[in-house]
DNA sequence: ATCTCTGCGATTGTCTACAATCTACAGACG
DNA sequence: CGTCTGTAGATTGTAGACAATCGCAGAGAT
């Protein structure tokens, strides 16, 4: 009956600028202090500068550059405390997110859940970093997701970017991948149980551990870039 | 000696833009479902539409505004569940920065929030429920700047914003405005006690009941409009 | 030698005109 | 009479040109 025609998307050029330009600078092509003008990214986009004006003023809105005017755009640095305030961040949100997942009692989001860390420890076996960190990123946009709480997840949006961004700029010391796959088993076995202390203290450590690890081999200046061009 | 002459600054185009649509926005000058016509509010303005564009994009990131693409650009809906979220959330970040507050045991802090909930019993006396309000703002602005964590600043931003949106709203019945600033004093006492959990705890009942207050009579018509022009 | 000022290049800010797309309504066709 | 089609008007999307502003280098004065 229905051929499932795949669905026909024309995105404007700026939603198109946007997702282009976010992206680069959340992979850490775009390192921190990277300047972005106008003119040269209208003529590799082969685009006018109007669209890509207002990607930028998103972008900025979203905290991932700065325009100091008539001057110039940078992608946004990043210092030690930035770090930690993100994490931080991180910790609340989720913490938050965990309450309301467990309230809910909903063995559909479990079973996801576990799924989901099922996955992970076989992607760590296989000594999968790249599944490993999807799948590790999905497992905490889906806890977020199930709180249903639309202005969380806005929210999450903002910080698990930062996150994403700082991820891509550290040089990852080779940590057991299926260890860290593992550490999220206790947190689903205390949201099954239902018990919101022990689930919140176990996740906090858990963000935090991973906080520090990345905090630790921080270095301002490492993905720095001086002039961009 | 200094003559303390008023800084000069010239604004771009976009940011008074900005500036003038938000606060018409936080203030139910615009009301929800209002629409925002490019060429209109250009006309108005007297500006082209380069400009009005971009603080388009802006508030539309911050959530106040929705854009369907050829269609138009309304000023967002807010339904029951929107308040309820934004108070929830409210709840979470301020209960956080209470307890970084308190973690910083600065005795400047404590006496400046004193100070002003001092001015707002005065205020409620006087029956001046506009200053009351302006200095509800600034403690609760002040609880999170003194957190000293400028991502947690960030959000609450955006939230607060929100929230003030709502207030301007709702069509407030007469509470007892004495009531409502000395309700600030127990939190005060219990973050000069240093007790976390007792702060935490008046704090989120503190701003739950003022959620559920709004929430209350919010009919999510009452403040729509239709057409908008 | 040092300071000041002027001009230049680079970059963002703004304006105007034109293109693309959507909704609604009127008219053709069965 | 209902359904489809096409056209008009409104609105946003994009392009390209021009204006405003900033930082800096270099000339000239002291």
């Amino acid at each position: 009956m229905k051929p499932n025609l795949p669905q026909i998307k024309n995105l404007s050029i700026r939603e198109q600028t946007l997702v282009t330009l976010r992206e680069a600078i959340l992979t850490g092509e775009l390192k921190p202090g990277h300047s972005l003008i106008e003119m040269d990214l209208s003529r590799q986009l082969g685009v006018s500068r109007a669209p890509i004006r207002e990607a930028l003023r998103i972008l900025n809105t979203e905290g991932l550059i700065e325009t100091i005017p008539y001057h110039g755009t940078t992608v946004r640095r990043l210092t030690r405390t930035d770090i930690e305030e993100i994490y931080s961040m991180r910790s609340l949100l989720e913490t938050f997110a965990v309450e309301q997942v467990i309230r809910a009692r909903n063995p559909d989001h479990l079973r996801r859940l576990r799924d989901t860390v099922e996955d992970m420890i076989l992607a760590g076996r296989d000594n999968n970093i790249n599944t490993v960190n999807i799948l590790d990123r999905d497992f905490h946009d889906a806890l977020i997701e199930m709180s249903g709480h639309s202005l969380l997840i806005s929210m999450w949006q903002t910080v698990a970017m930062k996150a994403r961004q700082v991820m891509a700029l550290v040089n990852r010391r080779n940590t057991d991948l299926t260890q860290i796959a593992r550490n999220h088993l206790p947190l689903l076995d205390a949201m099954e149980g239902g018990d919101i202390p022990r689930a919140s203290e176990l996740l906090r450590a858990h963000i935090a551990s991973a906080g520090d690890l990345v905090a630790e081999d921080w270095q301002s200046d490492s993905a720095a870039v001086g002039d961009g061009s």
